[in-house]
RNA sequence: GUGACUGUAGCUCAACUGGUUAGAGCGCUGGCCUGUGGAGUCAGAGGCUGGGGGUUCAAGUCCCCUCAGUCACCCCA
């Protein structure tokens, strides 16, 4: 048997320096967003009873039907990685009876699992932000979470993103659509793809959102769901557009949103971004009013989104320059041993004292090739100590961005460091 | 699950129709330079050409399998 060599599972990724760093300081943005909206962080198991997700995402799904990473546990029970938050939040809430208290506003962050082939923006394990908005029937929550989502979009500037609205009606409504639809369609099936002909089997209001140039003529024509709004779906939908505006959030009315989940009615929407390949959505999301019921709760409307922080990741960079990171922190470097012993003690008093990083380099280096470390690390101070120094009773303090340097007393460790701090700060 | 393209040094890529010892740039280490930095120059280290099998006198190159990457389809964040 040949050894095989170990590499990251397909469709997973590693993320190193520096790059988790603009993943932390994204997380940290999202905890405070959330925090000023009023929402509290939940954390739910990373896998599931598998009949969770059958229920609550849909069992005709592609989800539920070809992607979930499912597997049985020694006791013989089904349980599969989570694929989505939603199913699992409700799960989660219903089973500690919040639900009496609601309305309830809380969000997530964290891995999903689904078994699919990777490509741009798509991967087996996933990382989402999203929220959940419980009890509150009205479009001000639907304003509420896509304010959320939209905000942060915001925040970075992303100015190629365009947020989509739709309303897919509700149980009253949904039907006659979709009558509408089929006797829209069923005279040119034959001329259309054969994914069209599958798809109208399954759910005819997929057929929207066709990619195929021979379907396109058929999809143009086809009857929009506002006509078939019934009155209070129409209202909800008028008024969040309002909403919408007054609170000055550019929006494109799309009719052709309509989301993959079987949980979703009413409000739909989506933000997209050019920078991010075929599939362009960075967020979705919408209302879903029977999803709580239909896990066993009782009947208390929601709404809420996920946003996909990989694409997300990927807009920033789209939208971001190859600006140098500023300089911070203090690079100490010793030319000796004898220095070095003098210097140890220093660096892990500044460590504890400096709100910057302290970097060393403990072998024996020339100044010169010290100062390319320090570079390479982006210090913005120098702390020089040689035999020089040592004769002298002092130490290099150089300014590595003014290229000026300034002699200080080498006193005993802890005052040491005090000065330091106040040089550096 | 389907299709196309691609796997060669840490990274980005070369190597004519199969032909001797697989090259370059960047990066790394060191010298030039007794101790002042993103540069220059010289030198050095670094490879079972993703893995396995086959064809051939001869395979990085052709064929098959496999693993992985990229992009698209299906679908989703």
């Amino acid at each position: 048997m040949p050894e095989k060599s170990l590499s990251a599972p397909r469709g997973t990724a590693d993320l190193f320096p520096p790059e988790s760093a603009r993943w932390s300081e994204l997380e940290a943005r999202i905890h405070r967003l959330a925090a000023r909206f009023g929402y509290g962080e939940i954390r739910t198991p990373m896998f599931e009873s598998t009949d969770l997700f059958v229920r609550g995402v849909g069992e005709l799904s592609d989800i539920v039907e070809k992607e979930m990473y499912t597997f049985d546990d020694r006791g013989g029970r089904s349980l599969t990685l989570r694929p989505e938050w939603t199913a699992p939040v409700v799960r989660a809430v219903l089973e500690r009876g919040l639900l009496a208290q609601a309305p309830l506003r809380l969000y997530y962050i964290g891995p999903i699992f689904r078994y699919e082939r990777p490509q741009k923006g798509r991967y087996r394990q996933s990382h989402q932000f999203g929220v959940e908005c419980f009890g509150f029937p009205g479009p001000e929550a639907d304003l509420e979470v896509i304010s959320m989502a939209w905000e942060l979009v915001a925040d970075y500037r992303m100015t190629d993103a365009v947020l989509h609205v739709n309303s897919i009606g509700d149980s009253a409504c949904r039907p006659m659509y979709r009558n509408a639809l089929l006797a829209h369609f069923a005279p040119h099936l034959p001329s259309m793809s054969e994914d069209a002909r599958r798809r109208v089997e399954r759910n005819p209001l997929r057929l929207l959102d066709s990619k195929d140039p021979a379907d396109l003529p058929y999809v143009e024509s086809a009857p929009t769901f506002e006509e078939f709004l019934c009155a209070a779906c129409r209202e909800h939908f008028e008024a969040l557009k309002s909403y919408l505006v007054l609170a000055g959030i550019p929006f494109v009315v799309n009719p052709r949103i309509v989301r993959g989940l079987d949980y979703y009615g009413r409000t739909v929407f989506e933000i997209t971004s050019s920078a991010l390949g075929a599939h362009s959505s960075v967020c979705g999301g919408g209302r879903y009013d029977d999803l709580v019921r239909s896990l066993g709760g009782t009947d208390i409307p929601a709404v809420g989104f996920a946003l996909g922080l990989e694409r997300f990741v990927m807009m920033l960079r789209a939208h971001e320059g190859g600006a140098e990171p500023p300089r911070s922190g203090v690079q100490a470097i010793a030319l000796g041993a004898q220095a070095r012993a003098v210097l140890v003690p220093v660096v892990a008093e500044l460590r504890r004292k400096l709100d910057a990083p302290t970097y060393m380099d403990y072998q024996d280096r020339k100044l010169l090739a010290h100062l390319k470390i320090a570079d390479r690390n982006r210090a913005r101070y120098a702390l020089i100590v040689g035999s020089e120094e040592l004769t002298a009773g002092e130490l290099v303090l150089r300014d590595l961005e003014k290229r000026s340097d300034r002699r200080l007393p080498l006193a005993a460790g802890g005052v040491l460091a005090e000065l330091l701090v106040e040089a550096t700060a």
